[in-house]
DNA sequence: CTGTGTGAAATACTTCACAGCA
DNA sequence: TGCTGTGAAGTATTTCACACAG
């Protein structure tokens, strides 16, 4: 039926499960690689199978934000996607700074392109005298005293946390105090923070220790 | 009440929620950081406020695996740390292979200490000559096409997989083929695999991009 | 036919609330 | 009193199954 246009996008916000939006991603990621295969339909059992879901789980989570379908056929990829980065908010782009640029921030820099651009590397910070000067990202790493002021020039909500985790609160609180909204935390610690502040941590030890218990799991 | 050691551990296996053990990765190493403190014990009530669940979820969430707790004191550290790795498998050794060696990988190495040594790097692979010969983690890197030989040399199980995605599922296929059950994966793509190897992803795209989706939410 | 969208049924997970131990 | 362990109740999420569209 695949609804009108202005029927799409009701957002429906309150109830969407917090899981369909991580699936979201995963649709998208595969998506564009189907795409790029030159296919330009996909329907839900497609979609599923690919990332191993049931096709009513793939349909179910669409359907929490209007009509996107044709029966029939299946979704059109490039309305697809632009629906999906509508929801996430990755239509737009991000304005994101580093703070603590080890060699895990600089390894991460070269990674699959930033995220298709969505997201944009507009400063970075450091707190270790030698780094102050060093370019990253094609930016000067600067004192990580001069974040406020830096980032509310720059109007930056967005930071990528990479400092040693005895100091990771500290510097956070900081942070937050200059306006941030969204940390994605690769320090191993919990942080304290108001609720008008949003974290996603990464943990390579949480990772493995799933992945064992996983594995450990599956001999039985 | 504490129930006798023998009652401990009953493993109801079949029957545990995956989100359950999602939080005992992050209870493990919050109880770590409290013993640091000098604290001996920790409650239902505090460790769930360090990590913002409730008290409730907390001791259901042990309840799973058997009776740690005492009645009016709560958890001794030590006991519960042992316990939960006891859980997830990570209170014995884990052979981990890198493939791929990237600047990734090389950044990974330094970063906390690998898991307390749970999981110990005894190998190295990249498919670049100018990379062969050079060391990582301790390791000499070795060409990809000895991955079977060595791997069966050191029973190797579980591998760390940071290889360009296009090539990803082409070099799964080959570790596969030699005997491993466990698959960190750096590369932004859906692996496809026999349901007798687990994998776990990590995307750092995704990653922000449900960061981005947290934050426009939380402005409502 | 193929494939979407969706109520209704089935599961899965979380919170409540309280008995009982130290 | 302080805190665990746990059935029962309440929510949330997934799967089923089918009406309907192209």
């Amino acid at each position: 039926m695949a609804g009108s246009p202005e029927k799409r996008r009701q957002r429906a916000s309150g109830s969407v499960p917090k899981a369909v939006i991580s699936r979201l991603s995963l649709y998208l990621r595969e998506i564009q690689l189907w795409e790029r295969d030159g296919k330009e339909t996909i329907s839900s059992t497609q979609l599923g199978k690919l990332l191993g879901f049931t096709d009513a789980q793939v349909r179910k989570d669409f359907a929490y934000f209007g009509q996107f379908g044709y029966p029939g056929i299946g979704y059109r990829c490039t309305e697809l996607t632009a629906a999906i980065r509508g929801i996430l908010g990755t239509d737009r782009p991000w304005l994101v700074a580093l703070v603590g640029c080890g060699n895990l921030v600089q390894a991460l820099m070269g990674y699959r392109g930033f995220a298709d651009r969505s997201f944009q590397i507009v400063a970075a910070f450091d707190s270790d005298p030698a780094k102050i000067g060093q370019t990253l990202a094609g930016r000067r790493i600067e004192p990580l005293a001069s974040f406020r002021e830096v980032a509310s020039k720059l109007d930056i909500r967005m930071v990528l946390l990479a400092v040693p985790a005895t100091v990771a609160q500290e510097v956070v609180d900081g942070l937050v105090a200059s306006g941030v909204t969204g940390i994605l935390n690769f320090a191993p610690v919990t942080l304290s923070l108001p609720r008008t502040v949003q974290v996603i941590g990464v943990d390579l030890a949480i990772e493995l220790e799933q992945l064992a218990y996983a594995v450990e799991q599956s001999r039985s």
